[in-house]
DNA sequence: TCACCTTGTGCAACTAGTTGCATAAACGGT
DNA sequence: ACCGTTTATGCAACTAGTTGCACAAGGTGA
């Protein structure tokens, strides 16, 4: 039950409305929580429902018309609740490395191509990542929340690298094993 | 779409009832692949239903009775169709990294111990996958089947070791916070 | 022999996340 | 004045995964 957290936090960070939450989630937190518009409009209203967050005053609060959140204290306090609590990770799944483990039993034909492709995307995602690095966290700052950021940035950045050594290490293998007819 | 899929593996690698795949879920697929035995039975009814398993003859097919299955040709062919077919990388979602963006904004109480929790954790899981490397995989073994299996080994010790390396990391960061009262 | 534990199978209800579509205002061109 | 696009919000239906519980058979000890 993370989404309503990732919001609060969001909302901490920068008040904003629906759409712009979305296009947050596109990009930084969405790296590690990510969440389409519509699931965030219905847990805007749940968050509202519950007195965590409230609409700003607007002119006309019409369809169609922005409309922008910031967080009650009630919702702050949650959020610091939820982030002491302890939790246990989550069970792991990953598609990838299952396809792989299939290939050991049905053949390796097709899943070549679709590594060159993961790794093609895990490259640019670590470009993009460095470069983010090297823009807002630029040697020399070290207040509390710049090395907490960072700290995460990090993870995404370690995580990418690890990606992309181990599609290259699989391609090479691929690259040695026998030609077969499945 | 992936549970269907990694029954079929499950199931070519050896038939088996419903509890013998939840075990095996609990260990090495369920490593990337994790289902309750709920998730495999209902899962199980609806690929026999679809004609890519069948339970395998035996006595009274009463309840409380195993019940084994194995992968029709059908199921096969869908597993290699699936394996060698494109797919996208599934979003990622990490709540143990949301708590730390959230912890910039209201302050890192409890977190640290969590995280250190969070390292032993992933040590254990090292451990136990060095284990079955040494185990499973000893130096000199190359067929093409072992090759994948140990790959994707590799993959679960490389990301372990990527977890523990950074939650390092992160603890040794917090131990240079200035204290703070949130 | 009967109460209890373990093994094995399964249903039902719930929570989380995705997909497809609807609606409405604002803006820009023609 | 009208048409199409972009921006913004939202509903409904679906798929995937989790949780809690029920039920049956067989074994174990008192």
């Amino acid at each position: 039950m993370s989404l309503p957290h990732a919001i609060l936090t969001a909302l901490l960070e920068k008040p904003s409305s629906g759409l712009e939450l979305t296009r947050r989630f596109d990009r930084s937190i969405g790296y590690f929580w990510s969440a389409t518009h519509q699931q965030i409009y219905r847990e805007l209203g749940k968050l509202e429902a519950d007195g965590l967050i409230r609409a700003l005053p607007s002119e006309q609060p019409a369809r169609g018309q922005k409309k922008a959140y910031e967080v009650l204290p009630a919702g702050r306090a949650e959020l610091a609740r939820w982030t002491a609590a302890s939790q246990d990770p989550r069970p792991h799944r990953d598609p990838l490395l299952l396809r792989l483990r299939a290939a050991a039993v049905v053949g390796t034909e097709g899943l070549e191509a679709d590594l060159r492709r993961h790794l093609e995307l895990h490259e640019r995602q670590l470009a993009e990542y460095e470069e983010i690095e090297k823009r807002d966290f630029p040697p020399g700052r070290d207040g509390t929340e710049d090395r907490l950021r960072h700290l995460v940035l990090r993870a995404g950045i370690d995580l990418e690298t690890f990606w992309t050594g181990w599609l290259r290490h699989a391609l090479e293998d691929f690259a040695e094993l026998p030609d077969e007819a499945t």
